[in-house]
This record gives C-alpha cells, structure tokens and sequence, in this order.
RNA sequence: GCCCAGGUAGUGUAGUGGCCUAUCAUGAUUGCCUGUCACGCAAUCGACUCGGAUUCGAAUUCCGACCUGGGCGCCA
C-alpha cells in the first residue's frame, strides 16, 4: 500500500511510496536517489552489492523526473532528509521521464517565467511554485467559507453577453452562432440585477475577460474576479466586509499554510489588521503631489507612479474613498450633499490596486442621467435598467482581484506567477 | 495603443568586427568512486531565431520578419 512520503518515519518499518525522481546521486557502490511527492522527499539509498537484481537495473535504467515505486525497509538515518531514508527491495519505473528536461526541477540552474510557463506542468513539481497554488486553494476556500458564514448566496453570471454595456475597457467579440456576442469583463450588472430579485447578498468568483493591450506584471486577459453585492448597504458597510475578508484570509493562510510559507521562504508572514485607513481621494492626490515630481491635479486618475507614492506613504493595506464622480463610472452613487464626489472606493495594497466598488445608483431616473452623461446611450441598457423600475432596493458592492490579492499576499514579482495558465497578449497556449 | 530592452547548447549565461573551431554553470552519455545531500574526478555531447545588406571577415554593425521581457496609459 502506497503511503505519502510525509508520513514515512523510521517507525513505519518497512513502507511503500510512488513519487517522482527527484535527484540521482550515484557514488559507485551506493547510489541515493530523491524521491518526491506533493507531501515531500525521501531518500532511497541502494547499496549495490546488497541490492537485487530487478533494483539494480531499475536505477541504472530510471532518468531524473520518472514516475517510480519504491518499497522496501525504512531506518532511521541522521544523515538522511527528514532523518529517514529507505532501501528498497523492489524499485519500479511507472513511467519514464524523457531527457532532457524543458527545465530543471531542482532549481540548480534558474528558469525564466517564460520557459516555466510553457512547461507549467513541470514547473508546478517544484515545491515553491506548487506552494503558491496549495496557498491559492486555502484562500479561496477561507473566502468561500466568510461569505457562506455570513449568509451569501453563491451565483453565477453569463461569460457571455450581448455588448459592451459596462464602458471603459475593451471586450473580447465572438463568434455567438449569426449574433455579436463578447466575453464579459465583469459580473457587475447581473449581480445588481439580483439585489432586484431580492436576494440581499450575493457573491460570484468568476472570470473576467479584458481585452487591453496592456504589458505589465499586474495585468492578465484573462482573471479571476471575487464580487459582491449587498442590499441595503452602503459603501461603508461593504467596506468593512471587505476589509474582514482581507483579514481572515490571511489569517486563515497563516494558520493552515506554514509548509507552504516555508517552501516560499516567507519568514514574516504578517496578517494586516483592521480598520484600514481611509483616506479621502483629494488628501491622496495631496500626497501624491508632494511626492512625485510629475503633475498632478484633483479630478485626475491615480497614475502608477503616484499610486506607488501613495502606498509607500500608507505602508500597508488602505481605502481610497470619496472619489470625483466624475472619474467612476456611472453606476457609483453620488453624495447626496455634494455630487461632485461619490460613494466610490478603491482598496489598495501598497504594490496596487485590490479592489474597487461602491454604493450603487438604485434610483432609475438618477441612472439613467449619469449614463447620459458619461456619454452612453441608456438605450443599450435596457436589460440592465429594467429591474431599476419594479422595485430595486439600495445596495452596494465590490470585485476583488484574486490573482492580485495572491500576488500582494505572496509578494509575487508577477501576477502570472498567481496564475496555473495565464492569458496574456501574447500567450494562449498551454 | 505608445515607449524601452532583448533573442547564443535542454536550462541559465559570457561574448560589442578577426583572438569564436563560441565562455562558464547546469544537464546528458561513458568510466572511476560505499554516506552523498549543489557529491567528487576524468572524457565526450550539445547553441549564435529567420531572411537580406555592409565588410576581405559578422554572434557582434544595418534593414526587415518572427518571437519575448518590461514600462506607461487603463485597470482587478
């Protein structure tokens, strides 16, 4: 019976194990092979004239990264990793690893993102890249869990949609039988359309699709989205979920994920504490003006270099609030004190942009207006507008980026490295 | 979309007009080696993205193509 490598002690006895050739150290007489498996390492140790027949033309035969099992005799050896190694009485190719590799699993020799990403699948052997993914699964189960806590309803919105009604960024069209269809770039409209349904609280983890021709560590076509919708919230109440969120997810890795942290030799694991600061836009842009040398000026879009600035002033996890309505988009509810600004925020990590949401327009008359005015036409939103005349209660909401969140989590020099499969401008393969 | 940088063995690199029959490491193959843990030692194998131009001579300069990394705008 195959046993995982992390449970063999010097206790089990005798112990089986598959994993992958992981190292090959032959020293003449005795040869000591690696073996690995998502749990960890072993060491086998053949000592030749002891050895069987089948064993020894099995590793004279086996190549580095093959498929083996190994069973045999486990004894405690200081010198050995993890204080134990085992000797084999049987050592079986499952399947052969081809020579040579695409890119060298060991880490001997570094590997650029790029050949890594092509040979993904080898590339997610290596403890440290398969770590940030093990890392990945525990935040999103901590965030499923908060949100089924705390009495959410999981949806699930169209990918595809008729047209490009939210503005701003680019689609992708397709080809959708003799229509025009595109792949949607946020599930925001349809999760408002469900605070009309009366649902109260909803969340989706999706993808999202965005065609910018952007060439950045931080961007991907094709990304993962954790949205929010609440009813009877304003931009406050959804803040402080959000900030809740932050916290227990990362409260929930470090609790869950030591191994993890330690394959990414991440010493200082620190979870963020709550309330973040808010800061109102306008003291941003003051901030920004004092630090950066390029202009700028209130009513402006936070640029990167003074986005940096900002977050180096900050130090860690922060709110921008209060934003010109001007600047976000039509569905942001304006103060009803002062409509120059809106109940818009941002959450920021001092690297980039998280998060961003807002207390929405619920009124259909006032929606309406700002759709005019941001110069779109109200008539293509007619399926979005709709449930804005039967009843639509206030409500609030926000889309989290989750490739960003683990990359800021991580301290991930790209956002590619947060993804298995990334879509960019220029890859679509694997 | 605009701007910058780059493409050399499987991988990561050195090389800025002749010292290049191309450096180093890792890897692979073979041999030696009984406690390695980046094992060691020896030998061998393996590369200048493609096309054109300049030149006596191009990995190196120029032009074009293809591919890639990054910055900005914008954004999650």
């Amino acid at each position: 019976m195959r046993i995982p490598i992390q449970s063999v002690t010097p206790a089990s006895g005798t112990a089986e194990v598959i994993g992958w050739v992981h190292e090959m150290r032959d020293l003449g007489g005795l040869a000591f092979f690696l073996i690995r498996d998502r749990t960890g390492i072993i060491q086998v140790t053949v000592p030749k004239k002891k050895a069987p027949e089948a064993v020894l033309a099995a590793v004279k035969a086996v190549s580095r990264e093959s498929v083996v099992r190994v069973a045999g005799t486990v004894k405690a050896m200081e010198k050995a990793p993890g204080g134990r190694e085992l000797i084999p009485d049987t050592f079986e190719i499952l399947s052969m690893s081809e020579s040579p590799l695409p890119l060298d699993v060991v880490e001997k020799v570094p590997a650029e993102l790029d050949t890594r990403l092509d040979a993904r699948f080898l590339d997610a052997r290596r403890p440290r890249v398969a770590a940030v993914f093990q890392i990945r699964s525990a935040a999103m189960h901590a965030i499923t869990g908060f949100f089924e806590r705390a009495g959410f309803t999981n949806i699930t919105t169209p990918k595809i949609v008729a047209a490009a009604t939210e503005g701003g960024t680019e689609l992708f069209p397709i080809a959708y039988f003799d229509k025009e269809a595109f792949l949607n770039q946020s599930p925001q409209l349809y999760k408002q359309m469900m605070m009309a349904a009366g649902f109260e609280k909803v969340y989706e983890i999706g993808p999202i699709f965005r065609a910018e021709e952007h060439n950045t560590t931080k961007h991907l076509n094709e990304a993962t989205s954790i949205d929010i919708e609440v009813s009877f919230a304003d931009h406050n109440d959804v803040m402080k979920i959000l900030e809740d969120l932050i916290v227990e997810t990362y409260a929930h890795v470090r609790n869950t994920c030591g191994t993890q942290l330690a394959n990414l030799e991440i010493t200082d694991f620190e979870v963020p504490k709550a309330p973040f600061p808010r800061l109102p836009y306008a003291e941003a842009i003051g901030i920004a003006q004092k630090k950066i040398a390029e202009p700028i000026r209130y009513g402006d879009d936070i640029g990167t270099t003074a986005e940096k600035a900002i977050g180096e002033e900050m130090g860690g996890h922060y709110f921008i609030v209060d934003w010109p309505t001007e600047i976000r988009p039509y569905y942001a509810m304006p103060y009803e004190d002062d409509p120059s600004i809106c109940r818009a925020f941002d959450l920021m990590h001092p690297r980039m942009e998280l998060s961003s949401g807002a207390q929405r327009v619920h009124e259909h008359d006032l929606l309406v207006k700002q759709i005019t005015k941001k110069g779109l036409n109200p008539e293509n939103f007619e399926f979005y507008l709709r449930p804005f005349r039967y009843g639509m209660p206030p409500h609030a909401g926000w889309g989290l980026g989750a490739e960003r969140l683990i990359q800021t989590m991580l301290d991930l020099g790209n956002v590619r490295e947060a993804v298995l499969f990334p879509r960019d401008m220029h890859r679509l393969v694997p």
